[in-house]
RNA sequence: GGGCGCUUAGCUCAGUUGGUUCAGAGCAUUUGGUUUACACCCAAAGGGUCGGGGGUUCGAAUCCCUCAGCGCCCACCA
């Protein structure tokens, strides 16, 4: 079949994903061979590709290719997230948009229009990773609410509830009043925002006197249980012992001091509001105060908020604002900025509230996971810096809330059988509870009717850190061949963002239930950025529609495109002008094999000497190359992996070996060349693969018909070997040599057509790659000639080699002179230095040999450069 | 407030751990080029006192100190 003179990259990717997936070469099982595991991280299941995923699963997917290539047995493990508040706002705005209030639904109404939801969305995300070319183990899909999954994350909260972990409490929590949950103190985002620092007057009981407090958040007040000064503020010593009158709400507060208060800041005098913020709470404690809370679960104002009932915690704030205005009450107002939390997920501000809620203990959980990254090293994060972030977090890790007032996600196994706060057991399900229950409370008529179940769903991330294990089910089947085999997997590919959300907790879980890490590398990601440096975000509107870019330009060019300026860890800026250089590569590549495709065959030719020598060449080329791009692929430097094979690609290959051993234009290439050279191509497909798997699929089968066994996607890695660096450095003065009379052509404004003579005029010895550079440089030949004779045409110089072109024109000898001169200066300035440094004893005495030595051959050659240099001065 | 990191060509970044190969790459720009694979192309060129200052060393983009700017993470100052 002929070669086609150009290719469409959307029909090729859909023929080859199709034709990998019929047989099944991104299936794995447990074999002999040494596994390569990698599991992703779960998208959530309604999500849409952003560029973000592509960033991340074009990592994996060149990671996995090459590791298959290589002999691995390869497994990607595809899923998805259930992501309980994330996907449980989406059901909520979307039944709000049908005039449906989730309050007004049943949980298992509600549930239903969720899982309604799942399966009209849920998996579009994978699909699309498809078309991105990944190379998953479809067979294997996992979302995080499938029966098994569940079952795991049942399993798990038990046995960390039956070994203590786990416990209940009535704490200050975040409290997300839009979502109406509480949120893990990772959840919370704080965010500078300009506010204001509001002085208000607090009146003391039988005294005109008035204390002045300083607040940002003036609403509270309704809540406020006492105000605290400083035991050593001279200020106020006088209120030891004394009220204060709340204005608006006109109760009296007991004054207290309490070496918490910073004397320096506002007026010293801080109001206390135990039911809305953490160290009020605490100072309430240890004070004994009162607790009021003033809120509704949505964030209005409940019946302790007076006349403010009903009102949003935010119009409350203006109102009493202005009611204290009005009063006389409001001293003054500053602008201040301060940090507000806000919700990760629904950007509420975040309000602290007190109530009962399930915790996981962290500590000791944490201490393995620290031992793994800081001591044992057998998990290394990439790049390093995030060791430290990762080692400070863990170690001032806080207790984890992980209950959720939700209904999308896994129920807590935790059923109440009475009314008192401890009448509960945890079980795996109803009928287990009930036994529990009555051996707990001895009380035999206990009924299932009489059991409720807790009403919270466990966090998202109580089900995600599991992952790597519960996937291979290797919770509730500790044994399985699966766990045994894939267990520990290699890498992990993701984004800092969920280094504490995810990553570190994975890590804890790995030791806690495997006794062993989770995987040995995490790759971080940086985050996608626009050209101008912004994240890109739907508000700005600057995110790029992630699969109109593959339409456009290709999943290949995009992966290209994505991996030319990915370095781990740092963000990267992305430009479309990257896919088009991706899109512009994948045609180079496609021409360079047509052009050989095109050549008419002669079977009986030789090859000849200056082809020969450029395969010998391209050879060494290439051997160079793959030792550098697996070194980097070892250093999870992908995108210098990359670099090195678009250079050797475009270059190397296409501009230097096939313009040097491509036939004169109508004559036929020899057959064993040609042979030679789709070998080579074939190399460098198997290069590209991992990076662009259609486009390299596509030529492979062009090259030869090829069995199913044979698909370049299960092909094999190149593998090193020794090459020449002495030809390597000839070949590189041969470039700069058919570089010289490229130079002279245009310096002299002659065509390509113009055949010219070389002569080489201070040497007779023949220089490596002379046919190769006859060649390239289109000359007849080339003379040897120990000096110049004062002949009509023009010199150059490659290092200490000097070269003639005789042309029927007057050597400018003023000019060449000039020259001449120029690089003499150059160099004797150079060797100047060089023999300054020699002549340093320190230097002669201190620095290595090697070094000296390196020095004393610099010197030598300068010498001798400038000898020839005079000499052809002299001569002209 | 604490911790970490960054600053190299117009842009994005390498620089493998003080010494050939060190001042680089890709893109962009400029110049010249198309009957002979590719204009999604070819050939060439310009461009940086490696953020400032100081120090260590025979030798510093690289190590130390300091200043400036930027970024990230953590932290309960109302």
């Amino acid at each position: 079949m002929e070669f086609p003179s150009k290719f469409n990259a959307e029909s090729i990717a859909s023929k080859w994903y199709e034709y990998w997936q019929k047989n099944e070469y991104f299936k794995s099982q447990p074999d002999a061979r040494e596994p390569y595991t990698i599991v992703i991280p779960p998208p959530n299941v309604t999500g849409v590709l952003h560029m973000g995923h592509m960033l991340n699963n074009s990592l994996q997917d060149i990671i996995i290719r090459r590791a298959r290539m290589r002999g691995y047995n390869a497994c990607w493990v595809p899923g998805t997230d259930h992501a309980s508040i994330a996907t449980e706002a989406k059901v909520v705005a979307k039944l709000k948009a049908q005039g449906i209030e989730k309050s007004s639904l049943s949980r298992e109404e509600f549930m239903k229009h969720a899982w309604d939801w799942t399966h009209e969305y849920g998996g579009v995300i994978l699909e699309q990773l498809k078309k991105l070319g990944c190379s998953c183990d479809w067979t294997r899909t996992k979302f995080t609410l499938d029966p098994d999954m569940s079952a795991s994350v049942i399993e798990v909260f038990i046995d960390l509830y039956n070994k203590g972990f786990i416990y209940r409490g009535f704490r200050m929590v975040n409290w997300d009043p839009e979502a109406q949950t509480t949120l893990s103190d990772e959840e919370v985002i704080y965010e500078e925002r300009p506010g204001q620092l509001y002085h208000i007057a607090y009146s003391l009981v039988d005294s005109d006197e008035k204390v002045i407090i300083a607040t940002t958040r003036p609403e509270t007040l309704l809540g406020d249980t006492a105000v605290c000064v400083h035991p050593e503020d001279e200020r106020y010593q006088h209120l030891k012992g004394k009220s204060v009158i709340v204005p608006i709400a006109n109760r009296q507060i007991p004054v207290i001091q309490d070496e918490y208060v910073e004397m320096e800041f506002g007026t010293g005098c801080l109001k206390v509001t135990p039911a809305h913020d953490v160290n009020d709470k605490a100072l309430g404690e240890k004070h004994h105060l009162e607790c009021i809370d003033i809120f509704n679960a949505n964030g209005t104002l409940n019946a302790h908020g007076l006349d403010y009932e009903g009102m949003d915690r935010f119009v409350a704030r203006k109102q009493i604002v202005k009611d204290l205005e009005a009063r006389g009450a409001l001293v003054k107002k500053e602008n201040y900025t301060h940090k507000v939390g806000t919700s990760e997920r629904t950007k509420a501000v975040i309000e602290p509230r007190l109530s009962d809620q399930w915790f996981l203990k962290m500590e000791a959980l944490a201490q393995p996971a620290i031992d793994a990254v800081m001591k044992d090293r057998s998990v290394e994060l990439l790049p390093e810096k995030f060791i430290n972030t990762y080692r400070h977090w863990m170690e001032n890790i806080r207790d984890w809330n992980i209950s959720r007032q939700l209904w999308w996600g896994h129920q807590i196994p935790a059923y109440y059988y009475g009314s008192g706060k401890e009448d509960f057991v945890v079980a795996q399900h109803a009928q287990e509870a009930l036994q529990r229950a009555i051996e707990k409370s001895g009380n035999t008529q206990l009924k299932a009717s009489d059991l409720k179940q807790d009403e919270d769903v466990l966090d998202t991330w109580f089900s995600s850190w599991l992952w790597p294990i519960s996937v291979f089910d290797g919770i509730r089947n500790p044994d399985n061949p699966d766990i045994n085999y894939y267990y520990p997997t290699q890498d992990l590919v993701t984004g800092p963002d969920i280094l504490f959300f995810w990553v570190a907790r994975m890590i804890i879980a790995g030791y806690e239930y495997r006794k062993e890490q989770p995987f040995s590398k995490v790759y971080l990601t940086g985050l996608v950025r626009d050209p101008k440096g912004r994240k890109m975000s739907k508000q700005l509107g600057n995110s790029p529609d992630a699969l109109k870019l593959i339409t456009d330009y290709g999943a290949d060019a995009v992966r290209v495109g994505l991996m030319l300026s990915a370095a781990a860890g740092n963000d990267l800026l992305f430009d479309v002008n990257l896919c088009q250089q991706g899109k512009n590569f994948a045609n180079k590549i496609w021409n360079a094999y047509r052009l050989m495709d095109g050549w008419e065959v002669d079977a009986q030719l030789k090859i000849p000497t200056h082809a020969a020598e450029g395969i010998e060449w391209y050879e060494n080329q290439f051997q160079k190359t793959l030792q550098w791009v697996d070194h980097n692929f070892e250093k999870y430097r992908i995108s210098d992996a990359l670099m090195s094979i678009y250079k050797l690609i475009w270059e190397d290959f296409c501009s230097w070996l096939l313009e040097l051993v491509k036939p004169d234009y109508g004559a036929p290439v020899s057959g064993a060349l040609l042979q030679k050279l789709k070998t080579l191509f074939e190399n460098n497909l198997r290069l590209l693969h991992p990076f662009m798997p259609f486009l390299s699929e596509e030529i492979w089968h062009f090259i030869a018909d090829r069995k199913t066994d044979e698909a370049l996607v299960v092909s094999s890695w190149p593998k090193q070997q020794n090459f020449d660096e002495v030809l390597l450095a000839n070949f590189e003065i041969a470039k700069e040599i058919v570089g010289g009379v490229r130079n002279f052509r245009k310096e002299k404004q002659l065509g390509f057509k113009d055949v010219l003579t070389l002569q080489l005029t201070n040497s007779d010895e023949p220089l490596a790659f002379e046919s190769a550079i006859v060649r390239l440089g289109l000359l007849e030949g080339m003379e040897y000639q120990n000096r110049v004779e004062t002949q009509r045409g023009g010199a150059f110089r490659v290092d200490k080699l000097s070269f003639f072109i005789p042309l029927d024109e007057a050597v400018d000898v003023e000019e060449e002179r000039a020259k001449i001169d120029a690089e003499i200066k150059y160099t004797q300035g150079f060797l100047a230095a060089v023999e300054k440094k020699l002549s340093n004893e320190r230097f002669v005495n201190n620095a290595p040999p090697q070094v000296i030595e390196l020095e004393r051959k610099k010197a030598a050659d300068a010498k001798s450069k400038i000898a020839i240099l005079e000499k052809n001065r002299k001569a002209l």
